[in-house]
DNA sequence: ACAATTACATAACAAATATCATATTTAAAA
DNA sequence: TTTTAAATATGATATTTGTTATGTAATTGT
């Protein structure tokens, strides 16, 4: 099984759902795309016609807020799929996004997907089990984000990456982003970011070696509020 | 049509996906329950074996945060669904309902909806595009909560509802809540929301009666930032 | 109608966060 | 490499928001 092919597993569960055959000829790729550090995959207002497959790097799904700050609303790695909504509903995007390091990816034209969801009641309703999942997730975001305090939002977000994205062979996070992407995707200006992180390093609960985090005390990020 | 009926219509757009029968099955909502003001309809982490249609009266779906508060996802009412997430996934739900003023409720068995989710891709594909909706506004939301001030987020909160559900003969919200209320939807102290519309009183934003709220300037709250 | 409770209101103060200014370090480009 | 630009870091200060306290008005229950 290809990288692609993982990739519509990842998300959809379609093992079960989709056929051999079905999964082989949505899989085909035939569209790989390579974008570059900082590049747009996609913007906001944008209508999309089909989804992205992540095959290799890490992308930042955000919204551009009326004050001119970006908030970034999800991390998209390898196996990831942008702009699913795009194949159920007609309208804009309301999302944009932005390639955190070089990526591969691969795209898979919405009318292919389509004629799966109308033909295969279990995998539309496969699809509608994961999109009341990130219906959830979302959910328990906006409560965390207009309820917690930065600097446990920062320490959430932290222990967020290393139990989803995991470490390198170093132990720190695999996922290197900016101090202005931490703050974005925390809601913050950038200088309390960078203010919080001094802080734990401080504190000994993270280390860093240039822009790359290790998380050294978990226990007591945990325990922040 | 009676008003079941009608709500079912509304959530799902299923006058197109489902067929009279099956409409009328749905809908015949055997057990139609009374709630009072203040109690709670269902609470974060049971389970939950159907949806609730809310005929009349107001209802908060919101989520206790780890330090103690309540924080308001949605508010729903005549039309509205509460529990869709439940009919897909068999986890327990995030969210806790409470009702806001007397209401009448009937419910719907999960087993009733999942028969036509499984036998009929159209209704699922339909209620697949709701749930992309609920989960754009949902990433909208978080969007605002991150990054506008509590005195943005009210003054829109206040447009929201004047906007989504309207006004009585007099020209007041027709939805009436607490200050409390408005302190839990836009995740802010209750103290500082009491504040922050004292102070559009004094400005003439708005003019109130007891409880009831009358926006006056409409214009003036959305240039608020 | 009355007491008791709850909601609303306001002020004074404390804490959190944003903004502005300015180094310093790191990465990118010439 | 050297230069330039960008990212990181930190302090000082302003603003926003939360907390505590106290009082008044409105509801509720008896």
């Amino acid at each position: 099984m290809n990288r692609c092919e993982s990739c519509i597993v990842k998300e959809f569960n379609s093992l079960k759902a989709l056929t051999r055959d079905e999964l082989m000829r949505i899989s085909s790729c035939k569209t790989g795309k390579l974008f570059k550090k900082g590049e747009i995959i996609f913007e906001e207002g944008e209508i999309l016609n089909g989804v992205f497959c992540v095959k290799d790097g890490v992308c930042k799904l955000s919204k551009l807020s009326e004050n001119g700050k970006d908030q970034v609303v999800k991390l998209v790695v390898k196996g990831g799929l942008l702009g699913k909504r795009s194949i159920v509903s007609d309208e804009t995007t309301n999302l944009s996004a932005v390639a955190l390091n070089d990526m591969e990816m691969c795209f898979i034209p919405k009318s292919e997907i389509m004629a799966d969801l109308k033909k295969n009641p279990n995998f539309t309703l496969d699809v509608l089990q994961k999109m009341a999942g990130d219906l959830r997730d979302s959910e328990d975001t906006l409560v965390d984000m207009a309820q917690k305090p930065v600097k446990q939002r920062i320490a959430e977000t932290l222990l967020y990456i290393l139990d989803n994205f995991g470490t390198d062979e170093d132990g720190y996070l695999s996922i290197v982003i900016s101090r202005e992407d931490y703050a974005s995707i925390v809601g913050t200006a950038t200088e309390s970011a960078i203010r919080i992180l001094s802080h734990f390093k401080k504190e000994g609960f993270i280390s860093t070696s240039g822009k790359k985090i290790k998380i050294e005390e978990p226990k007591a990020l945990k325990w922040i509020q």
